[in-house]
DNA sequence: CAGCATCCAGGCTGATACTG
DNA sequence: CAGTATCAGCCTGGATGCTG
């Protein structure tokens, strides 16, 4: 059996298809579950530079519903991956920020972002290319 | 602007962010929108170790329907990311492959899976800890 | 064996209106 | 400002039956 030009990455995609049985106890369904949503990825792409506040967020993602945003915010800070703080003021302010593990994601996140980068234009012609065939 | 800890990924992360005003033109959205459904990845993982025909890729996930695998092969054909070849034999028998494409996607895809496992515990336990809370 | 067509239920999502 | 609640449309995805 040739190794092929990949063969580190195939053992922890081994171990996940073993473990996919229960989508619920899969962490690569949690983890894809969570980033296949419309709007994780564009919300922890802006809290990797600065914190937000709810009103800044959801005008810096400006078709994002309010609905949405509340929602998402709530699933990642539930992940552990935003940390949520409340300023008692008056108007309320409440900042969200990436928690470290949240940050940590960043690096296989960026992994992703850069692939997408350098494979979309490959992407485009194959898609042509298919929608001709067909 | 203190750099953090993770200053390189950012740099892509931006150029996502300023693309993707256009769903449809921005190359990571169509990546993760591939990559969120509830099968590609597993297919993906799967033709990792080899090529396999439509029927074995039926058993080896065994809980997809027939119609999301046809779909999302084709879908995974279009993207050029794996290769269809058709046997003319009787009955007829097609077999499915990476493209070098795809197999350069396992290693982003990869990382991923590394830090969904290397993170899961301590995901649980954020949702433990958030479900108690509220 | 491989795949398509049809039907149908459920969840995701957005728009809108309201609250502390 | 930062949410919550309700409603309605859409689209995903599964089950079934049929074709080459």
């Amino acid at each position: 059996m040739p190794a092929g030009p990949i063969a580190p990455p195939i053992a922890p995609l081994t171990q996940m298809m073993a473990e996919y049985s229960d989508p619920s106890q899969c962490p690569v369904r949690n983890v894809l579950d969570q980033l296949g949503d419309k709007w994780s990825v564009l919300i922890i792409t802006a809290l990797a530079h600065r914190p937000y506040r709810f009103g800044e967020l959801k005008r810096e993602i400006s078709d994002i519903s309010q609905r949405m945003l509340t929602q998402t915010l709530r699933d990642l800070q539930a992940d552990g991956l935003i940390e949520r703080t409340v300023f008692p003021t008056t108007p309320p302010s409440v900042e969200y920020k990436l928690s470290p593990m949240g940050r940590s994601f960043l690096v296989p996140l960026s992994a992703m972002v850069d692939w997408a980068f350098e494979h979309f234009p490959a992407i485009r012609e194959a898609r042509q290319e298919f929608a001709k065939a067909a």
